[in-house]
DNA sequence: TTGTACGCGTTATCAA
DNA sequence: TTGATAACGCGTACAA
């Protein structure tokens, strides 16, 4: 029990060696014999040696093995869609590959940890949008690779998205084809000042998810409303159903912008005594969220989350190792199931 | 646009002074003459450089402000419940106190990023049961400080844990008073080789919070049969409802082990038509998850869960400080819904 | 296959 | 208030 741990150096003296020649076995970058390396792994655990110390490793090595997570939201929020818990998923089984791990980092400024003082080899900015610049300025005056998901970070910034709009659109085609005309949507927050209730103005929307998806819907449905809500929740879809449902004339589908919102719109016009989709049709956006209204299918764009978020880890990925990351841009699919059918009437 | 980054020692050069005086105008440490600040600040932004590097400092303190946070699970499993969510969204904010960020980890042996390798100051453990234990002998060995959450990790490591066995006894309590007598439990994972079924020997479980909760219905209700799932979900809650209401005799109130199993069973339950809490009374555990069963109120437990995860940050604050941390027991409280009444008949 | 030499970029300590 | 010095612990050319 000595006072200070032991060094690589400490075992290199009890074993006999140099200390390089002990790095050497840890690392595994070079050949060496058996019993040179007998010694040394016996010495090390005589000193109850561990292995190398990771700071100083890591400035030897100039790599922390370590990728920042930038989120706009705090944890709690960011992680109550599944959308994103997947997304995160992926991501961190990418970023596995080359021995990274992830470090979760918040947007908000003066917030600690910084992200000026954090030991990251790369960023992820996620949801990136105006509040985000910030977070963005420091990265880029770090010169450290970056990737934004769902976000435009404008000049040069590898970005991963979907196909926002034309999956909205599309949903909007299948809509308008089973002959509905009167369309609402229920769209996520449109900006950092949440509130919920009608959107006046479509144009200020300063969220990209939230902008495309809305535009999606007007490019088949121009005069459509949309209701915006706090976040992506059950609890949030169900308050908007019941507000769109107080109004007149009643729209024959309401298009949701999440699952999860739709399985709260659902909720709602269950709750009023209507049929789905006799008396109203419900889409839902994500695919995620099978879970909570089985044995019911929502008619949703699945969207390849966990893709995402290894799309983003490979773009990482091939920064560090020198090359530039293109844009990705992933493609939702669509999903029939039985929210969905002709109006009534 | 130079080859390689400016460093500390460049902008001591170039602003006239001694890098320690440099060094000391951006850590603040020491006073520093106006005009010496100037002229400091002013070779940085000519020269580019953004502040010390992460990796240098890290190594001379001997800390890099980096918490890990160990998972048994995947994260997209893991952060599926609101109550883990939560928790972390807890443990953020107090770590944040001390200007630290959370390292995702994994148990798993050989998963990137491991533990040995990380730069870690401190680590957390979540749910620690046998499984943890490479965990928890790599951070002794490494001589990190340790925090527990809702696991036992035995002599002298701190744990946060929640009075699980208390207040499932007393929802069990809140049961027979209305009248309840065959009650049957839904559980949560019983150990690492999950599947569902019935539960045969209750004390071959490994899991901690399981077992307490289980052990607290069997206080009140001995003989009570119980059912595991394979996780904390909606769906596998419907799918025990189901498996349960299959059988005989069929019980008059269902508890499950968490909100999340509750809002399945209760799912169930009105799809075998029968009525809550008139033909069966449901329970849950946590108290997070309002979400997606509004109007209806759920009879449970509330957890405290971000105070859980402020009190794992507090504890390795403390630790890092130098103090000893203490074991802290949280309290849940019971909140009475309307998913429970007298049994029928 | 092993050892030598050096620097990664910073900051604590102490003296001036 | 500032400056000189000495680590922090390691990895990697390169030579032997």
């Amino acid at each position: 029990m000595s006072a200070r741990r032991a060094t690589i150096a400490d075992v290199a003296r009890e074993a006999g060696v140099a200390a390089s020649t002990a790095s050497v076995v840890f690392s595994g970058k070079t050949p060496v014999s058996a019993p040179t390396r007998e010694r040394v792994l016996a010495a090390a655990a005589a000193l109850g040696y561990t292995g190398p110390d990771p700071r100083a490793a890591s400035l030897r090595r100039g790599r922390s093995g370590i990728v920042g997570v930038v989120f706009r939201d705090r944890l709690g929020t960011a992680f109550l869609d599944p959308v994103t818990t997947v997304m995160m998923d992926g991501l961190a089984d990418a970023v596995a590959d080359v021995g990274a791990g992830l470090l979760l980092l918040r947007d908000d400024d003066g917030a600690e940890p910084s992200l000026n003082a954090a030991p990251v080899d790369a960023v992820v900015l996620i949801g990136c949008s105006v509040g985000m610049r910030d977070s963005l300025d420091v990265v880029r005056a770090r010169g450290l690779p970056v990737v934004v998901i769902e976000g435009d970070a404008g000049d040069g910034v590898p970005q991963v998205r979907l196909d926002n709009r034309e999956g909205q659109a599309f949903i909007a085609g299948h809509l308008r084809d089973l002959g509905h005309r009167e369309v609402v949507a229920v769209t996520l927050p449109a900006g950092p000042r949440r509130h919920a209730g009608w959107l006046r103005d479509p144009a200020a929307i300063s969220v990209d998810v939230t902008r495309d998806r809305l535009a999606g819907m007007h490019d088949v449905f121009p005069a459509a409303r949309a209701y915006a809500t706090m976040g992506s929740l059950v609890d949030e879809g169900y308050a908007a159903g019941r507000a769109i449902l107080a109004t007149h004339p009643r729209p024959t589908a309401i298009m949701a912008q999440s699952d999860l919102l739709a399985i709260g719109v659902l909720r709602a016009v269950v709750d009023a005594g209507l049929r789905v989709p006799e008396d109203l049709s419900v889409t839902g956006f994500d695919g995620i969220a099978a879970d909570g209204i089985a044995p019911r299918v929502l008619t949703t764009m699945v969207q390849p989350a966990a893709e995402k978020g290894r799309a983003a880890g490979a773009a990482i990925t091939a920064m560090l190792a020198g090359a530039q990351a293109p844009t990705i841009r992933l493609t939702s699919t669509f999903r029939r199931g039985d929210t969905t059918g002709p109006p009534a009437g």
